[in-house]
DNA sequence: CACAACTGAATTGCGCACAACTGAATGGTG
DNA sequence: CACCATTCAGTTGTGCGCAATTCAGTTGTG
């Protein structure tokens, strides 16, 4: 296979810029159009996010919410209160284990999923992509954050040492 | 051709969960990637993609940057400060229209560039894709960003009305 | 049982992204 | 020429993302 790392030196900044920056670029757009698309929910694209997550697995505390959309308390904590102060979850700490907390779709949470079965037609519709598209796309990208993780847990390629 | 549209309701939300979230990981993984391979430069994924255009079609004025990068001046100002502050860039008021300010490389600036070269080596190590893999994953996520742009500017697709 | 190691959530601090706005400079139109 | 709309940077405010820290609660070990 032919990997990047053969390429000569003054063609590197340029490819990669490209490479790296469309992903950027792409997840910026993408965010841009989920604000449109959630402007009614009163959800930020993250909050969305959350709300997929407690729909789907329910009730759940804070850590697990955490590790499926792999953030940590630093960005969940806030954004929980929020969502809470908007009324659509509450937060309890278990009885079990103190140390956790349950985060819990109030009436109004639940409701809400209604409403929110408009967004990803309007998402889809304005992607222009097919299924196999999708497909492809998403395997690419699956395939990729999985080897840059492995890459962020072994350290030894990234930093040069 | 399959649209999304076509699907029933109750696999919308798990599908669209999967293909968003999927992105909005991957730019993290990314991000996370680049954090680790930047250290060494003391520059954040932002600061090098600003870097990168620099050194690519040199000085030039905040807008162009903005261009290029899809970046606003509420984003870009700070940034840019940053970067003089570590002694990698200049801005100066153009002279010819007095609204402008224009961003020079200093010394530094130029030299980081080799140092630089290092980095898309490493990261093109850590995605462990291929150069058709990467062509492909390119040609996807510029004609996703480029619909979804369409969108926002249309606006109808997505607000519902 | 006591104490150290660990865990889960929260907080702090920094930088990015974007909307909304300010303010100065420019350009066009009557 | 005067006035108004436009343009470019910058500022403010909000929210996300992450590193680092704190703190209470839990678990494991001697």
């Amino acid at each position: 296979m032919t990997t990047l790392s053969e390429l000569p030196d003054e063609q590197l900044l340029r490819l990669d810029h490209q490479i790296c920056f469309s992903l950027h670029a792409a997840a910026r757009a993408f965010n841009g159009v989920y604000r449109l698309a959630l402007r009614d929910l009163d959800l930020t694209y993250p909050q969305y996010l959350a709300m997929l997550v407690l729909w789907e697995d329910g009730d759940q505390p804070v850590k697990q919410i955490g590790e499926r959309l792999r953030l940590d308390s630093g960005t969940l904590s806030p954004l929980l209160k929020r969502l809470e102060m908007a009324g659509l979850v509450r937060r309890e700490r278990s009885a079990e284990d103190e140390r956790s907390v349950t985060v819990r779709l109030t009436e109004a949470g639940t409701a809400l999923r209604g409403r929110a079965l408009e967004v990803p037609r309007r998402i889809s519709r304005a992607t222009g992509l097919d299924v196999a598209d999708i497909t492809e796309l998403r395997a690419l990208l699956e395939r990729v954050t999985t080897a840059l993780d492995a890459a962020v847990a072994d350290g030894a390629t990234l930093t040069g040492a």
